[in-house]
DNA sequence: TAGTTGTATAACTAAATAGTTATATAACGT
DNA sequence: ACGTTATATAACTATTTAGTTATACAACTA
């Protein structure tokens, strides 16, 4: 968890750009060819070559041979790391949460045990 | 879930980089000072002033004040984000995978019930 | 008030990124 | 073999990024 850093540095970096996940939602669907995965974009196709090859180098896709064609197919397994990292700091982060939300609660109820008669003796 | 890009394109981008997710990781346990965030790398402190910067516009973590410091707490709700547009298409991707394997199933099955018969009807 | 501590900003640089057009390669159909 | 289709690569440009040092600002402490 800690240690794949390398791994996630590309994965983020490819999943920061609009264009390539609006590849990775259009491939969860299924297979694709470069040219269906350019039809929406205005953009060239050697634009989408690249940002193919981004999502390939981070692993997040694989690619295929059918005659011409490249078909383009989602590796949910670098999405699942990256999902699991967000979930583990997530987690980390409602423990440490929860246990200073009860030690407040419990330094309240100190307070009502102890500052009471704290007072008590004051005023005697 | 699908037009929440621009804020993605930040979280995602501010993730990509290693240093700013061990700041998440170490703001995961709470609070801490810019000082004592920066204490672990070998970085200058404007450094880790505009790492900083960058998680915070990208709603990550957020910043209040005691005396000169800045201390930053992190902001769990865009992992959240990050981690569900990961988890929604994951599971789209599984779906559609299930409905193609079991096609693919229902086709095998086609075959052993047509197919066998075609070819008693050949040899015959 | 003067010095100190903690943090931010400015100005700069080197490297990486996202796009372009033009061209090359690869496999098909005729 | 020849033109066509699908994709990749090369060369270039503009923008962004991650770092630097030097400096400014803000709030404390003596």
């Amino acid at each position: 968890m800690l240690i794949t850093s390398p791994h996630l540095d590309a994965a983020f970096a490819a999943l920061a750009d609009p264009t390539r996940r609006a590849i990775v939602a259009r491939l969860a669907l299924g297979e694709a060819t470069v040219m269906e995965l350019a039809q929406p974009f205005d953009m060239s196709q050697p634009a989408i070559s690249k940002h193919l090859k981004v999502l390939e180098i981070a692993g997040l896709i694989s690619r295929s041979r059918d005659a011409q064609r490249r078909p383009c197919r989602l590796e949910p397994q670098v999405l699942a790391d990256a999902s699991g990292w967000l979930d583990h700091y997530r987690d980390v982060w409602e423990r440490n949460f929860r246990r200073l939300d009860t030690l407040l609660d419990e330094m309240k109820r100190q307070e009502k045990k102890s500052s009471v008669p704290r007072r008590r003796a004051k005023k005697k």
